[in-house]
DNA sequence: TAGATTGTTAATCGATTAACAATC
DNA sequence: TAGATTGTTAATCGATTAACAATC
């Protein structure tokens, strides 16, 4: 059985409401309401509910729904078949705080190589991911099979690894530098721009302090 | 002169016009076609125009925008009068990168301390930033005058930290752990969660392989 | 003038929310 | 039954894009 692309922000509240679940299952709950799911991410019940229509997962009108069922259903939904292989480029300061926050958290989506032209980072391994120098790319998205690439190095270089991520034949990156990258459309790319976010926030908060005078 | 609240999309594109129109004008460009400006962020002319539209800066039809003066005129949009002061929670791997990253990017909003547990790092400066013990939160956030803070701590500790932070009034927050923070309404929040970021792109790479087969 | 551009309104698209029937 | 919940359509809201007049 088959499905129709989900809207991204979609996709985005499915990977919260999973973790949530995860969550409440090692708490030993069994069943969640729409409403609770709703309080724990700030959105409304409706909007839970809408999203999880989207699944086609049905909940119970006494019990709300199946922690363990909903969670499995999402899994079905955004979840590849077979592993999805990642590289990390950059392995600095950025790069290992990736690793340390994504490890362990997800079995259907592997990061199985890092990426640095330090002479001293290669060979070693970071969270148990192999570190290897950042020429060898083109060889080891073969062998490795790796199909997305999360950008975590300086940004004055983050364009130079992605023009070889295309030449190899990649299908995503996730970008944390500042770069403006050139990338065919083909390629699914997500800016995750931190100096961008910083200036976001602050442009609300100042918002804030006027709308308070 | 004051102006209406941009659309959060608008901000964040703000941001990253005003930072291709400083890095152009720093190669010596003194104009700029909204179309350049539109293939750099792979979107369209039209909304380029749109947005400085709502900056209210009018470009000229012959040469386009002034690289400087639209810049400028950007930064009196999204800046804040006085320096917006920030507090990092967390001086690990991902806070040092943030404050890397973030480092020299911005005048009028400025990383004014980090904070973290570890007895190692307090009294130490990270990228000119000092580092405080965490339970000084209180005093420093009324001493140093800060209204916002990124959260780059171990997601477990997460919603703690965030307690702290709404008592002593901070205005905005940054969150760039995978902690479902339960904060008021009134203060601005802004979620980057690193895993989430992660599945997203992995599902779309899935959809965009079963749609090649 | 012809061609390229900007500025802006109107139309479209996508995402959220309101309303409500159905169920236990 | 009354009350609380889910599932789903319709309405609304917000963001993007199309269309086009004005200008150099």
């Amino acid at each position: 059985m088959e499905f129709p692309s989900l809207p991204p922000k979609t996709v985005e509240r499915l990977s919260q409401y999973r973790r949530i679940l995860i969550s409440c299952s090692q708490d030993g709950r069994t069943h969640i309401f729409s409403h609770e799911l709703a309080a724990k991410l700030s959105n409304t019940p409706v909007q839970v509910r809408r999203d999880i229509m989207l699944v086609g997962y049905t909940g119970n009108l006494r019990k709300g729904y199946d922690v363990l069922e909903l969670a499995e259903r999402i899994g079905e939904v955004i979840d590849a078949c077979e592993t999805l292989r990642v590289a990390l480029i950059g392995a600095g300061k950025l790069g290992t705080a990736v690793l340390s926050y994504f490890k362990g958290k997800r079995s259907k989506i592997e990061i199985v190589a890092c990426f640095d032209v330090a002479p001293e980072k290669l060979g070693k391994r970071f969270e148990g991911v192999l570190c290897y120098h950042q020429n060898e790319l083109p060889e080891r998205i073969t062998e490795l099979n790796i199909s997305m690439a999360i950008l975590a190095l300086p940004t004055e270089f983050a364009n130079d690894a992605a023009k070889v991520l295309v030449e190899n034949d990649i299908k995503g990156i996730l970008n944390y530098t500042s770069a403006n990258l050139n990338i065919p459309e083909t390629i699914y790319l997500e800016q995750y721009d931190m100096v961008t976010s910083i200036e976001k926030v602050a442009y609300f908060v100042k918002q804030s302090k006027i709308a308070n005078q």
